[in-house]
DNA sequence: GATGTAATTGACACCGGTATCATAGTGGCC
DNA sequence: GGCCACTATGATACCGGTGTCAATTACATC
């Protein structure tokens, strides 16, 4: 059996490729019986358009790209399922684009990827969020792209926010509400703009709960397990250490977890730890990481709806949503013990 | 500026569009000087084939699927990274398509998403490489694909598979270089192939080493954190509990760990325990875990290779090849002490 | 019934490539 | 020089859709 074309369902149906063209997209002005007889012939000859023709016709590739360079796998996976979600409904395909932002010619690789790929639209996921240069190109060129997770708000830009730095306070308030006056922290990785405002709902709980901002408790970290180590070590030497920590995502909390482990140090009895982002890790680790929780999976939809409104030249009611993101309270944290 | 099109680089650079078209897919026949015309115009005029074009008149898509099911983001990145880094060379993209096996219509969903996409092939992920009402959709279409860590070898099947078999065989006899004798075993999920797999090397070199396969030592999991937990807890209220775990996985391995923990179990002095897998928790625990590593990434680069050349119909020198893993000691396993 | 307007439909060019086949050019050999 | 085989090139149809615009039909109004 030959697969099915417009030809061959305008032929089954009697009528011209124009009149079943017009049925498939839902234009007005097609009278309902010749409507039914098309979609007779839609499911008789199991007919599905080539979206390769569509595409030449009307300069369409029915491609969104998903940008990203961020180490934490999981946050990766939750961007591509909630973008999949979206785009299998509304028929695009996802052609992902892991890339590296540190690399020398990072611009012209964009460029060329986006070109191309004759791409429809383009999801960017930190950093490339708030890389002006790329935004100005897509802006110049008139491509359509939602940021996910910007922390700068440009107007007329599309882009779905999170709440890093009151779910940073909100998690402080919870450290505090359990005793803990002496709390170290560890940033993140400086460059990358979530770090600040972690830091900043850190600073603020502290200040208003008439806490000082020691800056002995205040560590330089770069998001990795590592720097997680070698920060706790710091702040565990100090003569007066810290008794709970918060590490600005989960694999410096591990980090620190693995640090007090080997000074024998008892999490949560004599540390408490928390982290950030719910990474798997901090699951399954013992004890495992009170940490907070982003809605990464609906901000990934929630994008893609107003990315294809925009490509589909729609209104679109809301240009910037925020969304919240939710403590989870696990192992790794206890009251603060009278012997301190 | 418009785009370039076949068009206006044959007016460019004075020739036909069919001899661009020849110069671009490098047919034989061309003058040495009217090549370099025409590539000189290719420059001049930034020129990039369309896509679709292409497609629509060659009836190609110049698009691979990837079918996956499995809760292991690491490895699912590292199938993607390495199906990606030969789609950008060879001028593919590749569309990602997360699927669930147990779902009651799977093969429709399957199917629709072949037929609807116009994929030129399809890159099969366990447990779908060995999924037969699949396969056989797959040959009676003609639809090109290869199977990644399949456990059947089909004659003529194209596919790429680890040694998990000998990698498991290779683990147990480092523990038994330990000194171990009472090694408990944790399966994997029954219905993923590799677990038969890896029970088999375990016991092969328990037989090799005229030790005694004890059946209380051996539980059955399911390759999630849970079940090593709760598989952990049985071999550790044992009489004579074992003094190594073999956990199927790096997420069981991590389970074990935890149900030792909450026992003040110490690891490794008091108990071994490896995994498998070389998960990202498995380096970021304390300890971290002994495990297998297997060449994921370069699996699936391996799998495209032969993919796009079965594409292009030509002719494959060796449909299946095996890759090796390999033993990554860590901190998780010691020497048997001598109290035992 | 005539007329005007809107709704419905179709003929045909076109998107940017590839495939087929005919034609023009080139060099070797008698 | 004449003939032949082979190489190089182009004209044109075609892939399966969409866009434009004209033609036809339906309906309301006078």
């Amino acid at each position: 059996m030959q697969k099915a074309t417009i030809n061959s369902v305008a032929a089954y149906a009697g009528v011209s490729k124009k009149t079943v063209s017009r049925v498939l997209n839902n234009e007005p002005n097609v009278s309902v019986k010749t409507t039914q007889k098309v979609n007779d012939a839609f499911k008789a000859l199991a007919y599905k358009p080539s979206p390769q023709a569509r595409g030449l016709a009307s300069n369409q590739s029915f491609l969104i790209g998903l940008i990203y360079d961020n180490p934490n796998k999981d946050y990766i996976h939750e961007i591509q399922m909630g973008a999949l979600n979206v785009c299998n409904d509304e028929g695009y395909h996802l052609v992902i684009h892991p890339a590296v932002f540190k690399s020398e010619n990072i611009l012209q690789n964009l460029k060329d990827f986006i070109i191309q790929s004759q791409l429809d639209g383009l999801v960017l996921t930190p950093p490339f969020s708030d890389m002006h240069s790329l935004l100005e190109i897509l802006e110049k060129n008139d491509i359509a792209h939602v940021r996910i997770a910007a922390t700068e708000q440009i107007s007329d830009s599309i882009c779905v926010i999170n709440n890093d730095q009151e779910a940073s306070y909100e998690i402080t308030d919870y450290i505090i509400s359990l005793g803990h006056r002496d709390i170290g922290f560890i940033k993140g990785h400086p460059e990358h703009n979530v770090s600040a405002q972690r830091f900043k709902g850190f600073e603020q709980a502290l200040i208003d709960h008439g806490l000082e901002v020691k800056s002995q408790y205040i560590e330089q970290g770069y998001f990795d397990f590592v720097s997680g180590v070698s920060c706790a070590n710091k702040l565990l030497n100090l003569d007066s250490p810290p008794t709970a920590i918060f590490a600005s995502n989960d694999y410096m909390a591990a980090g620190v977890l693995k640090a007090a482990s080997l000074k024998k140090i008892k999490v949560p009895d004599d540390l408490s730890i928390t982290g950030f982002d719910d990474v798997a890790i901090s699951r399954y680790l013992w004890p495992s990481i009170t940490t907070i929780q982003q809605p990464v999976r609906l901000m990934a939809s929630k994008a893609l709806d107003i990315l294809i409104k925009q490509i589909r030249k729609q209104t679109i009611e809301q240009p910037q949503i925020q969304l919240a993101s939710q403590l989870l309270i696990r192992e790794s944290c206890a009251e603060l013990s009278a012997k301190c």
